[in-house]
DNA sequence: CATGAATGAGAATTCATTCAT
DNA sequence: AATGAATGAATTCTCATTCAT
């Protein structure tokens, strides 16, 4: 007894997150958590006020990250036409976001295809609604600072790209067997192919 | 009677697919089902084995047609490099993606957002390995015949743009708002977009 | 197996009542009703949705009586200034409720004490409420055929006498010990006083 | 120290109040009680035994003032029979009554209505018995001092005019919108119902 | 083919209380 | 006096499935 709390509330969250990842937030049951942290059942509730709250805790450090992504990609010096030739920036870009996989691995593949049915499983739209916004943004300023470029681009389309993101994150993650030179491979083909293709289609030489 | 037992069957399929596209696999309980459909919970259990069967049941045509279409996509006729300019072949295909998703919204939603738990929860994995497969195939008979053009392109990244397409459908799915026109700006920009893509990255002039 | 439903579904209730007689709505429970009545707990289930319709479903009789009673109550024929000298009547009525009393008194004790947390936790005012109003109409009714007489009167004290009429059911079904000799005096000494009452408040010569 | 001491005590007892008052005795939780008025779960234990504890502790104020009551009541300057052409007595009592409403309004809510499950639950029946045999001492008393009245009332009849005095009790709290002019209208009717019912019924010119 | 009945395991959550510190 | 931690039993309710009829 008398157990040090912060350690307890670690190991529910641990074996939590294990039990998610293999079973989803409906499948996963508070039983087998608790058996599993060694935690009287009764007791999972003194430091958590329910299932999902287990759940956001569990995904809070990845969300904190997406978070502080999104305000750092916004930084004003990024608003050149250059960056289509910058491999540098696109793969700083990139390189962050497999940063970010590499720390959270299991919570990406969470919050991404096992959160039906908890407060989050909305999270990829939101996500998404988000990034698109974010990027009409982006283009609009850059039209103001190049007119000549064409950003007449239909809202989906924007939509869609902003979610193949998100696709790209779920792909890296489910492939377990991918090693730092396939995702580099990967990452030079992706700029070559998404580059290529935004240019064509703002009508940048 | 032959007729009666059709007509149960179907009843127990429609009101089935719309239990899972509400609550999910797990969610939907075979309760509701049953009495939705006006039919005794256990003489359910002599129509379908169990819930997952009545879940492949659902998905069945929709599965179909995905077979259909890749066999019809693998046509010799096509292997020519300038579908790359063909724009008519490119709306072609994506029409006919199209035509699914009116014929099978609701079974693609029930697909990619509503299957876990069922013995189809990997669908989306398996069937963008199969259409990674194929691309790599048609790659290869592409190379065959020009042999100019590169296509030592990383095997996840093929992966990826797979992925990519049914990233897509879940889009349009997803949006109920969308009209005909939406999407046909949609195809527009996709289609410029993705080609200039595949052209840089197969270096095709 | 395939034991009588209707024999199980009176088997539930029967020990229902008898444990919300003695333990109230929210102390009874579900698994002793279930044992008791020699049912698996689930399988009640089957017969009510939920503790609350069990509660319902016992006191259904009892909430028709009531009904009955109130249309019967307002037949126009007793509109007269006699009634107050017409022992008959008063008896009448009040004998009415010691039949309900001799048929639901369980029912009426759990319905008056022991509801809370119930859907019909709020029955005593409902039904206050209801004679209340029922009350003023016969008043009036009674002042355009006696325009002499005084209905000024103020509506709490009308809802305080209807209230009355519980507390004297109450008190009633809480005294098992009472002979039909005990209520027979009861019923002439509260014939006699509230008779004087009502005719002194209203003026009645 | 001393006044700390008191202070938490206080606290406890004042959140606890409002627990029952919202959700009785049996809903009120002892974390709910705790965490509102500041105090470790298990403190609470240091101040009082259990549950039932807190809520006779609640209590307690409102029971002394109606010990306190029933002792003045009593009073022998009282014992005659011009009290029913008096209404400065009846009034006077009743504002007594009146008072205790005012100062004590949440606990009798309590009391009356929240207080299943409790020690104090058959307080009712308590103090209903405790009133009757009073009344049958009065009467007896007033008897020997007039023997020319009749107090041939059944027991029964005596009871359930001492509950009378709960229900409107009950009524009044249950009432938070009666205003003193309403409450002072209600007195005049019922003051006038009750002299004339109890003048015939003891046959009283 | 159809069904009413049944079930046992399981779900999340809440509870008053205890106890070592 | 105070507390954080713990607990075990209890709560209502849901589930997919089975089986005798």
């Amino acid at each position: 007894m008398q157990t040090q709390k912060e350690e307890i509330r670690e190991r529910i969250l641990f074996y939590a997150k294990d039990e998610f990842l293999k079973k989803g937030f409906k499948g996963a049951s508070m039983r087998d958590i608790a058996s599993r942290a060694d935690v009287s059942l009764s007791n999972i509730y003194n430091y958590f006020k329910n299932k999902d709250k287990i759940f956001c805790a569990v995904l809070e450090p990845l969300l904190e990250a997406f978070d502080k992504m999104e305000k750092e990609h916004n930084r004003e010096d990024y608003l050149s036409i250059e960056i289509f030739e910058d491999e540098d920036y696109q793969r700083e870009n990139i390189l962050y976001f497999m940063n970010i996989i590499k720390k959270f691995r299991s919570e990406l593949k969470i919050l991404l295809f096992m959160s039906f049915g908890s407060s989050l499983e909305n999270f990829r739209d939101t996500f998404t609604d988000r990034h698109t916004q974010m990027s009409i943004g982006y283009l609009k300023s850059l039209k103001a600072k190049y007119p000549e470029i064409n950003i007449d681009i239909s809202l989906f389309f924007m939509h869609t790209i902003s979610s193949w993101w998100l696709t790209i994150l779920g792909e890296i993650i489910s492939h377990d067997e991918l090693k730092d030179n396939d995702i580099e491979q990967f990452l030079k083909d992706y700029t070559i192919f998404s580059t290529a293709g935004w240019k064509k289609i703002m009508n940048v030489k």
